[in-house]
DNA sequence: TGGCTATTTGGCATAATTGGCAAATACGCT
DNA sequence: AGCGTATTTGCCAATTATGCCAAATAGCCA
């Protein structure tokens, strides 16, 4: 039961989100596609830190990427992540509060 | 911005969803509370580790406890972090068939 | 081709997570 | 108090995540 593949894939795609830079990124990523040196000049990181951001992102089915020029642009393949936002800082507010 | 206490906080949330035993735990807790040792003969675990587990979520405001005798009972505190789960199904369909 | 910019990858040190065992704690019961 | 059940905590080894640097790759343009 706790051992199907689907808790273990939920898994997965949720440790990707688990990342405050990369929930960044995911918010950023809600109004329009970005490249990766847009985010870079706002996650204040390495742009390579920023790229691995990226590949777990997209690893984990949540955002793709399109190459133009030479530069690579991703964007939200599941906008629908970013309704549990609000949940997740409702619960946030929780920490250390409850015994 | 990417620093803000905001996404460190919500992503602490999402780190203590991100485990299959975990998310297993918390579908467990959508219809009642239940308790370690019901969780435990569920999940195929010691129960130190369902204890642990358990910990983590109620750390993160996401669940709470009550004891009653010799047991302690937990249930949700915010059923809410269940809507993203249908979502994040979703999303974990893509993993590994994109590019 | 060579130079330039954008991005990714490999390596590595540090830190965090995980899960089992044993010991400790909590609580009811006799 | 002493016993049994339920739960938590401390310890530890193994695994995994993180972030930076340097090097590699990709694509444009002259």
């Amino acid at each position: 039961m706790v051992n199907s593949s689907k808790y273990i894939q939920m898994a997965l795609v949720m440790k990707a989100m688990a990342h405050p830079s990369r929930l960044f990124i995911l918010e950023m990523l809600k109004e329009k596609e970005h490249c990766v040196c847009e985010l870079q000049e706002l996650i204040h990181s390495d742009m390579s830190t920023v790229s691995k951001h990226l590949s777990v992102l997209r690893n984990a089915g949540i955002i793709t990427s399109r190459k133009h020029n030479n530069q690579v642009f991703y964007r939200l393949l599941c906008p629908c992540v970013l309704d549990a936002f609000q949940c997740v800082i409702e619960v946030g507010k929780n920490i250390d509060k409850e015994t």
